[in-house]
DNA sequence: TTGCGCCTATCAATCGATTGATTGACTTCC
DNA sequence: GGAAGTCAATCAATCGATTGATAGGCGCAA
């Protein structure tokens, strides 16, 4: 037993009922363990939750950043940076998700600390789109909601993207690349070709299909 | 005492902390009765929240329909009903929120016909996105992705709406309209000039500054 | 007008069940 | 032998829900 497989089974029930309707005992039989053994791993449930959220905001900071070191005007750091965004979210939606809905259960201090990572994220958004209005790459009539729109619009792939599904994943990059550029105005000839879209590891806390529960024999 | 206050205070609580974080006794305090009373005006907590998330997705529905029986062509539908979409959120913050959180805390059951209210109003927009996509006013790789985006960032207005923040309701509504239509290349020309664009009511059950909790004096 | 019956609204007190968290003891492994 | 891992048992607190009782308003007959 590690802490990854007790992170994982969190995720997993965290994201379909949410953390304040999942029980310690419950976490614990879907971790396979006693829920006592539990509090050997993570100090409380709530440090749980924090650990979580912590991880996967600083893993979409970084790869954020990532996405935009691999391009070089804006147009192009906004098509990695979406596609990054995109490809995270579809990667690891349960996680994504416990990251959104369950700020409001953190206390006020690490909700404070976790909103402030999550400004930094949103600030590479800002950033790119601020260049591209200067350069004039890109044209709308408010920068605030068209950064507001493109994020939610790609936080959104979590709640329908499935690995089999009828789009593949870089299908879906690039429909919603495609999509903010419009969103955005950027011209044809400005647009790049055939450029790699990165993709998102998957984190250690998302649970998948290899993770299951596991039973008694 | 009526019912739409106990509603109300449900409704606040329940967008602030979520439903399974929200006790009886602190619903009763929020509403300024005692928790057994509660069950005087509704059967359970559960009851409770299917009232409000019913209640929330037929006024979407009905809302998005007379909307749509505005407009003639798919392009002014869209406007239509887009702009419907905006003004109801960031009207009904509050309970909009609940609908779309708590659908998981709600029983089988009860989640299967609340799904189907909200099926019914996606079909809405489906239906014009078909519409405008067969007369070829509308130009897109994926009809269902265009639908999900322009949804999902709709409502994400409910995160950052403030009635007397920077951006009036009708210049939201406008700016999402006129990224909707980019996202799907309406042509310039095909554009309605100076349509009212629709307003939303205020939900029964929608929570706000009028309201607060009466305490004693 | 008085008085009786009925209904709605309300609450203090309490129910059994469950919550998050802790303890002390037992096992396992180096 | 000591550190790490594990769990049954248990803690006080809180949960959703129910109980029996009270207060007040309304209609109606005497």
């Amino acid at each position: 037993m590690d802490i990854d497989q007790v992170q994982r089974a969190a995720v997993a029930r965290f994201a379909q009922q949410g953390f304040a309707a999942t029980g310690i005992r419950e976490l614990g039989t879907a971790a396979g363990i006693n829920s006592a053994t539990l509090y050997h791993y993570v100090g409380s449930k709530h440090d749980l939750l924090v650990r979580i959220i912590s991880e996967c905001l600083k893993a979409m900071i970084t790869g954020g950043r990532e996405a935009l070191s691999t391009a070089q005007t804006p147009t192009s750091q906004l098509a990695q940076l979406i596609a990054f965004h995109v490809a995270f979210t579809a990667t690891n939606p349960q996680t994504a998700r416990v990251a959104e809905y369950e700020m409001r259960a953190l206390t006020p201090v690490s909700r404070e600390e976790m909103q402030q990572l999550r400004d930094e994220y949103e600030a590479l958004f800002t950033k790119v789109l601020t260049d591209g209005d200067k350069t004039g790459e890109f044209s709308t009539a408010d920068l605030t909601m068209a950064r507001l729109a493109v994020m939610e619009m790609g936080t959104g792939v979590a709640h329908w993207y499935r690995p089999h599904g009828r789009l593949s994943l870089e299908q879906v990059q690039q429909n919603f690349v495609a999509m903010a550029y419009r969103i955005l105005a950027v011209r044809e000839t400005a647009k790049p070709s055939n450029t790699p879209l990165p993709s998102a590891q998957q984190l250690p806390s998302e649970p998948t299909a290899q993770h299951v529960t596991q039973t008694v024999n």
